[in-house]
DNA sequence: TTATAATCGAGACGGTACGTCCGGTCTTAAT
DNA sequence: ATTAAGACCGGACGTACCGTCTCGATTATAA
């Protein structure tokens, strides 16, 4: 997606090699659009005004726009979704566990924050439901985080500082899954401060008393 | 809720200690209609079909009778997913390590179940968005689940089988954490058998290699 | 309406010659239905509480009382219209302009009365559309207030007051036909005093000037 | 009502002096829905398939497009009705007695035609029963009528051809009533040929034998 | 300069679902 | 057998949203 509209904006047709005719479309609407959609779900606006009917009158678009831009709702709210996920997180690091510690701490500050996770969750509740686009989020945006902790853990194996005898996608899941399972289901109690090493280093030592 | 409706079922008014008037409510129509739900999620319907007038369509009642037990859509999916969390799980168990190899067998499995697997994803996918449903399935269904986790946990440190330096709640997490993040969010890829107890004992060795 | 079901009253089964069984009907019933009606109406529900639904409600009566009395609304409908006619209005009479002042007369002050008024226009804007229950109350109601009219005209037709070259019908629509128009269709201005006169004996005289 | 659609069409809401914006009304969506009231009352429909529901459905147009137009079901019907009247009855004349039986065999014609007499009924004992809808009928169709009456009248008197000692509204009644009254209650029976000249004829004598 | 053409906000289009209400029937326990 | 109460199925009510379509107006490039 290399056009007018960044990575996370919205599906340009791509086509006419150069020479396009018409009236451009206005990044003002891009925009008013993306903008309407978080305000609106911040505003709580848990499922109700989260209309197309709504984000067009919200943002002062017709719906055409709308439609001109995304093939749907879903597309749509996967895009904004997808706009909060620029800010590239991980780190190369210096030691495995900090390196652990410093995607889960990515993690759970996305997860605090108000906007990104109002709209996750409306979105991805949305979004889920189609099983096409959560794919295509899976495996657009899933994977690559998911390979980044592949990445690191692979290097651990190497410089064996993770056991290697346990398949990857196992190891990351114990990491992961931890916080993520508070993130979605504890609806936001807390998320608290030092959770991310508490959960590295007690995966990393294990749950058995040491003497 | 100990009426004649077990729990899970409708929501019954409840009042009227003995002398209740009135035609009484269908037991039939209460069947046809969890039925109905059940039939169309596990066809497919996504989300399609699953209007309040494709349910009453497809149990062959009439839309006042939907509403008469349930004062919207939420609210009866809701408690078509409680109706399958009607199989009590846990174990009381030998070993912590059994007990909690159990839970996540548990866990497993039902995620495995097409018809749960399905109706869990479709129905939680609508209740999400609605904070006070979500609530109560969190209080009424999650909670439990997560006590007896936190039982068998308490369970081991007493006994000197599991650490008591962490939270009982980041330890429950640690386990559970891993295997839900599997079912919700890896659409089904698999689950895969042995899943169970190769979260376990990792999560209780460590991650680190050992000597 | 002297039994408990008169002409006019409910239409019992009638069955069952004297050897009646079970609970008999109540009376109570009978007026409590009977006078919900009228009061809906009078306090102008026009047509919006005019259900049966409601009707049961204003009765304190259950809906089956009503159906096991009448076969569906209309029917009931009929019935209260019915109700309003019993006081007989004709007269003998002295001279046929005075029996024709007397008849115009009457129906002036029945279209006055609030009661009366609102009931009719109610109830035959309900009933006038099934043509069935429409003939009933044509055969039973209208076709004796006609023939009162016929018969004071064939009177004054057989004195030499009453031309005779006319058919009785059409003569008699001129007497009446101007009362009803305004009782009909002029929701209610008027139908001021010594109407029934001006109509009778302009009527009689003829609209061309007289020398 | 001098917008885009003329008299007896649907009420547009007439704002905007000039430039209008949006996609404009489908006169083709306005014709289908007239076409297919009438064609629903001609089939017999009594009541039962004209509800704005089957309204919908007959015309091919969604339930929306009906609501844009008329507030609800009286005010559709009202408008269909008032589409009936267009055909402007009266005439100037020759003599007063010529244009009193012209207009009344306008009258005569308009209760025989199968559609107007079947949509007459039926529509009027819909919106009779709503009484602001009826008050716009009557002072937009009703009133407009009987000036016509009123005017013939009046010009009558002024040539000496009518009694100038009635009020000209009892003596428009004498004319107009017995012919309402046969066509509005009747049913159907009749109307027969030449009514229309009886009435005049026997009005303007009058009904007591002349020598 | 003038076409040509894609965009814009606005809003109507045919459908479908919402949640409520009523019609007419049926089923309770109680009288 | 009838009572009041109320549940039953069906279906209309009027509203809202979906995704498409048509307006007149705007804003670009291409001729």
């Amino acid at each position: 997606m290399t056009g007018p509209s960044a990575p996370g904006g919205p599906s340009v047709p791509e086509a006419a090699g150069d020479g396009r005719r018409g009236r451009p479309r206005s990044a003002a609407a891009d925009t008013a659009i993306v903008e309407a959609v978080l305000r609106l779900i911040e505003e709580g606006a848990s499922i109700g005004e989260l209309s197309m009917e709504g984000i067009a009158r919200a943002a002062g678009v017709g719906k055409a726009t709308l439609y001109r831009r995304w093939p749907g709702k879903n597309a749509l709210l996967l895009d904004v979704v997808r706009s909060l996920d620029d800010d590239l997180p991980p780190a190369p690091g210096v030691s495995v566990r900090d390196d652990l510690v410093a995607l889960l701490e990515h993690l759970r500050r996305r997860g605090l924050a108000k906007r990104h996770s109002a709209v996750l969750r409306t979105v991805l509740t949305h979004v889920q439901a189609q099983p096409d686009v959560w794919r295509e989020y899976h495996e657009t945006v899933i994977r690559a985080r998911r390979e980044a902790v592949h990445a690191v853990l692979r290097r651990g194996m190497a410089r064996g500082e993770i056991r290697a005898d346990r398949e990857v996608e196992v190891l990351a899941d114990l990491f992961v899954g931890p916080m993520l399972a508070r993130a979605l289901i504890d609806e936001r109690t807390a998320l608290p401060e030092g959770l991310a090493e508490q959960i590295v280093d007690t995966v990393l030592e294990g749950v058995r008393p040491r003497p």
